[in-house]
DNA sequence: TGAAATGTTGGGGCG
DNA sequence: ACGCCCCAACATTTC
């Protein structure tokens, strides 16, 4: 049967994965050739070492390498995506676009340019669901209109098990041309070179089947120990689309059939935590400028205390708390942080130091290699107290009862802060407290090598409280219906 | 997916 | 024996 398309250029954006691939997958039954194709936006700085980069990097080798198995490769281009994406198409030659849908307004309003541009010249953009199990419009409560609790979504969520979609069949073979006009294959991209693969979506599927035939039997008890291995790690692959939800559900799915009561009581808690992630990406869709501002309105008028000092301290690991200094730390080395540090460091952020929840959302945004709109917009203002579901405003972390609590020997903090390698566990929440005669033999002098606290929590509590209190006050709406006046 | 402030209770020391 | 005080332990309220 002839395909609709001589060829079909699949954008590769959160989706740098081989097998379950929605646009990939479809373009392979629709065209002749597809062409998978990645674009790097700031490609003069790809061959920097951050983290970041060296993650992409990684993700885009093993991609390339799990494409030639099935007969297909990666391609390259550079620059702006606007520009570059239409480019492509026209230069090679293939009748469609296929990527996955993406939900925040800005990149969607790109796509809607980007699909006019492709119009012009015979093209079309076809978006695919892909990057979660439930779009927005999918999950509504009785009267139409979406959640904004967890709890009533979740429920509603789970009541649709038998709707979430399939894991898709294995992709055998997909054929591609060996050049296309206007872009690179990857292996002749120079900066490629001596990158291993398999630390892409060969790991991530890795990661996945060990997690689930031994991490996740103890998740609900240790995933709130940032010092242990509790956690699936999971979330930069599937941040960049190098492994499937949908194979992430089913898998887990499957393994709950044979768990005793124990692992079954941790599976449904993880994908409780996929559900947190679903919830997050449908509040985008439903009220897409969470992104610019505080869910709660009233909540933008916080007096935030713009402290380029105090921030710097909290970037680089260095308030003197330090439970807070080893994630950020963490943060830093690693371009990952457990989710209860996570919670942790941005309580300390907001409340703590008082300076707006959306410097430390752009902050992570730029250092996560997990790096994800929905769920870090949401996070964020899940400790502000700004958003949907949030904490209530006077919910307040105290980070030395948090460490004393999370990490009770003080494992995660020595691991990221070695100045308090040696400061005994009684103290390593607080070392400012060590008694003079204790301080030489845990080679830790409060001031010097390692910092004294930036505040002090008790006091920066209060003025939280009267900070929040203030915007929350003049908040009345002043409407009175007629007859209401006695 | 907190923590502090405040309230209540009950056991033991003590006059 | 009895009532009073103290205070730890726990519970409830408040931010």
């Amino acid at each position: 049967m002839a395909k609709d398309h001589k060829r079909i250029i699949v954008w590769m954006r959160r989706a740098l994965r081989a097998q379950d691939n929605t646009p990939l997958r479809a373009a392979v039954q629709d065209a002749d050739e597809v062409i998978p194709l990645f674009c790097l936006r700031d490609a003069p700085r790809y061959r920097e070492n951050t983290v970041r980069r060296q993650f992409l990097r990684a993700l885009l080798r093993d991609c390339d390498t799990n494409l030639r198995r099935i007969g297909s490769r990666l391609f390259i281009c550079a620059g702006d995506p606007e520009k570059e994406i239409p480019a492509a198409v026209r230069n090679s030659g293939a009748g469609a676009l296929y990527a996955v849908r993406v939900y925040d307004s800005p990149t969607i309003e790109r796509d809607v340019r980007i699909a006019s541009a492709l119009r012009k010249f015979g093209a079309e953009f076809v978006r695919f669901k892909d990057a979660v199990l439930f779009e927005g419009p999918e999950i509504l409560s009785q009267n139409g209109s979406p959640y904004r609790i967890f709890t009533p979504y979740r429920r509603a969520w789970l009541s649709r098990l038998s709707d979430v979609p399939p894991v898709l069949p294995h992709l055998r073979s997909a054929t591609s041309p060996t050049r296309a006009s206007g872009t690179h294959p990857l292996d002749r991209f120079a900066g490629f070179r001596g990158i291993d693969s398999g630390r892409g979506e060969t790991l991530a599927l890795k990661s996945l089947h060990a997690f689930i035939d031994d991490a996740v039997l103890n998740y609900k008890e240790k995933r709130d120990f940032p010092g242990t291995e509790g956690t699936s790690r999971l979330s930069p692959f599937l941040a960049n689309g190098a492994i499937s939800i949908r194979t992430v559900f089913w898998t887990l799915r499957a393994a709950r059939e044979t768990a005793d009561r124990n692992a079954m009581e941790s599976i449904d808690v993880f994908l409780s935590e996929l559900v947190w992630r679903e919830f997050y990406y449908q509040i985008l869709h439903h009220f897409p400028f969470v992104l610019f501002r505080a869910f709660r309105n009233e909540l933008d008028a916080v007096a935030w205390v713009d402290d380029p000092t105090h921030f710097t301290a909290w970037r680089n690991g260095r308030t003197g708390y330090p439970i807070v200094d080893a994630a950020m730390r963490q943060l830093n080395s690693e371009g990952w942080m457990h989710n209860r540090a996570r919670m942790i460091v941005a309580s300390f952020l907001t409340k703590d130091l008082h300076i707006n929840w959306q410097w430390g959302e752009k902050y992570f945004l730029e250092r996560l290699i997990d790096a994800d709109l929905a769920c870090n917009n949401g996070g964020w203002q899940w400790v502000a107290g700004t958003g949907t579901d949030a904490s209530p405003w006077f919910r307040i972390f105290n980070p030395v009862l948090q460490g004393e609590k999370f990490d009770p020997d003080g494992e995660y903090v020595r691991r990221y802060v070695p100045e308090l390698a040696h400061v005994p566990e009684r103290w390593i929440h607080k070392p400012w407290l060590l008694k003079r005669e204790k301080q030489r033999s845990s080679e830790c002098i409060p001031g010097t090598s390692y910092p004294r606290p930036i505040v002090d929590h008790n006091v920066a509590r209060r003025i939280t409280l009267q900070l929040y209190r203030t915007v929350r006050k003049r908040t009345p709406p002043a409407s009175i219906k007629a007859g209401e006046i006695s």
